[in-house]
RNA sequence: GGCGACGUGGCCGAGUGGUUAGGCAGCGGUCUGCAAAACCGCGUAUCCCGGUUCAAUUCCGGGCGUCGCCUCCA
């Protein structure tokens, strides 16, 4: 049974699925008007990872996550560089998904772009004005916060604690302040679509209303987001569906904690962030998926080039445990107090599934991750016949398949991922490696140390063992 | 101002009313020409003050500190 933390009760809950083993899950996607962030990238790994749990646990999960790709900030940058909006957005929407490519994050089910359901949206605009949740001034359309009973039930709010600390805000219009815009008017030389209240555009919240009930249905069983969702854009989501549609919108809601960068969320208008493409071009987007995983995905996680490091060396033990099974030589006798692999890997799973029951604990799961690959070294490191060898294989690449297949991590092959840290050309290393293997043979230690002194100041390091002299490499980081 | 979260060993990071994850770094050892890797061993933490309890890091109250939401935001 999987347990998840619902943010509309503030606690810990079975997860029951609307129907059968079904999964429907609509998450927040980004607004497409600049390059993803590690904030962005923290709720795309949190939730592709849930998701791939439930696929885990044989759910069939359908799973969508949106483009807001019309939205002030768009079309403010299209007037800076001269381009049109659609340019801004589509330029974004393919950065983007270079970027969850390379995260190893699986594409959505659907991945809906806002402008594509305008004529839902005036829909339910139109819904809401006849069942009066709604008014329209002046081209403009509002939702009327006080008609809608329930209004604060996902944030834990009031309306009178949220006009008390509400920054002043000069708007116009509006019946009371807290209503939320459903349609603006556009203003000249603005992008514009025909609605029944003259040109205008959705405003923010409407998007996720229209293309979750028409891509799921209502309810849905999750909706999900980032922490800075809550309020007010899942808020306003839940008053417009329900009062439109007089269903429940979703079962539960999940909501991922921020990127820190010393203490502080990473955001853009404070400037404090790292894109998603800066950060892999020093680290492998593997660690980077690693380290998003390592904290429990509720609490803060503070970012740091440094922390990258530590889990560039995990990234690393992993693959030098599979090079040690690829070359290991298993011995011609038989085996000798040879403890059961079975039972390393039994443990494995129950510990696995134990924690990503438990509110998809990942930092537990990589735990015994963790745990996995000691207790396969020290077996190992004793001396195993063939036949025990090819059925430990078979047990251990039946979990490294779990891990992949739910952590998304661990998908390469050792020799790939220590190629792409090379830093010189293969033949050059195989030369030196040579050089030495001769120096050595020859007893000249010196000539053979200096070669590979050299070498680990370049990121190689040598390893000469019984089947040979290997390499492992990992990148220098000058600029840290 | 209102509401909320958090405070764990050198660092990162979980769980738990009593036997107390995991990782990184460090130290000692096995191995090695020497290393590295791997393994073994060591370190033994829960902001402060009260309370409840046979027993609290875990529950309650107070304090201090950090952060978040109330504005676009993953």
């Amino acid at each position: 049974m999987i347990k998840l933390f619902n943010t509309l009760t503030n606690t810990k809950e079975d997860f029951k699925p609307l129907k059968n083993n079904e999964v429907k899950m609509y998450v927040c996607g980004v607004t497409v008007y600049d390059y993803c962030h590690i904030g962005h990238a923290r709720a795309a790994v949190v939730f592709d990872t849930i998701r791939r749990y439930f696929i885990y646990k044989n759910y069939n999960v359908t799973f969508v996550k949106n483009f807001t790709d019309i939205d002030d900030k768009i079309i403010k940058k299209a007037n800076q560089e001269g381009v049109t909006w659609q340019e801004i957005s589509k330029k974004y929407i393919n950065e983007h998904n270079k970027d969850m490519t390379s995260l190893n994050v699986l594409a959505p089910d659907f991945a809906p772009k806002a402008t594509e359901f305008i004529d839902e949206m005036i829909n339910i605009c139109k819904i809401l004005i006849e069942k009066d949740y709604a008014y329209e001034i002046d081209g403009d359309v509002f939702f009327s916060v006080k008609k809608f009973n329930d209004y604060g039930k996902l944030s834990h709010r009031h309306l009178e604690e949220l006009l008390a600390g509400a920054r002043v805000e000069i708007n116009e219009k509006k019946e009371y302040e807290l209503d939320f815009a459903l349609w603006k008017k556009s203003k000249a030389n603005e992008p514009a679509f025909d609605s029944p209240w003259g040109l205008g555009r959705p405003g923010w919240h409407i998007e996720c209303s229209a293309m979750s009930a028409k891509l799921l249905g209502l309810p849905f069983d999750i909706h999900g987001g980032g922490k800075d969702l809550i309020f007010p854009h899942h808020e306003n989501e839940i008053a417009q569906t329900e009062a439109a549609f007089e269903k429940p919108l979703a079962n539960y809601w999940i909501h991922n904690g921020f990127v820190n960068i010393d203490k502080e969320k990473m955001s853009k208008s404070s400037g404090n962030f790292y894109t998603i493409k800066e950060v892999i071009n020093e680290f492998s987007p593997e660690v980077l998926r690693l380290f998003l995983l390592s904290s429990h995905y509720l609490n803060p996680l503070d970012f740091s080039l440094e922390n990258l490091m530590e889990f560039e060396k995990s990234v690393e033990k992993f693959y030098l445990l599979l090079d040690r099974i690829n070359d290991y030589k298993a011995s011609t006798k038989k085996s000798t107090d040879k403890t059961e692999y079975k039972s390393i890997y039994e443990n494995f799973i129950a510990e696995f599934e134990k924690a990503l029951d438990d509110n998809f604990n990942t930092p537990v799961a990589l735990s015994a991750v963790f745990e996995l690959i000691k207790e396969t070294n020290k077996f190992l490191d004793q001396k195993i016949d063939n036949n025990t060898f090819i059925a430990f294989k078979s047990d251990f690449f039946n979990t490294v398949k779990i891990i992949r297949d739910v952590l998304g991590i661990y998908y390469k092959k050792p020799e790939e991922w220590f190629k792409e840290n090379l830093s010189i050309p293969e033949d050059k290393l195989m030369e030196l490696i040579e050089k030495r293997n001769m120096a050595r043979k020859n007893k000249n230690f010196a000539e053979a140390d200096e070669i590979r002194l050299a070498l680990l100041k370049q990121g190689i390091e040598l390893h000469d063992t019984f089947y040979g002299t290997k390499y492992t490499t990992h990148r220098i980081h000058k600029n840290l």
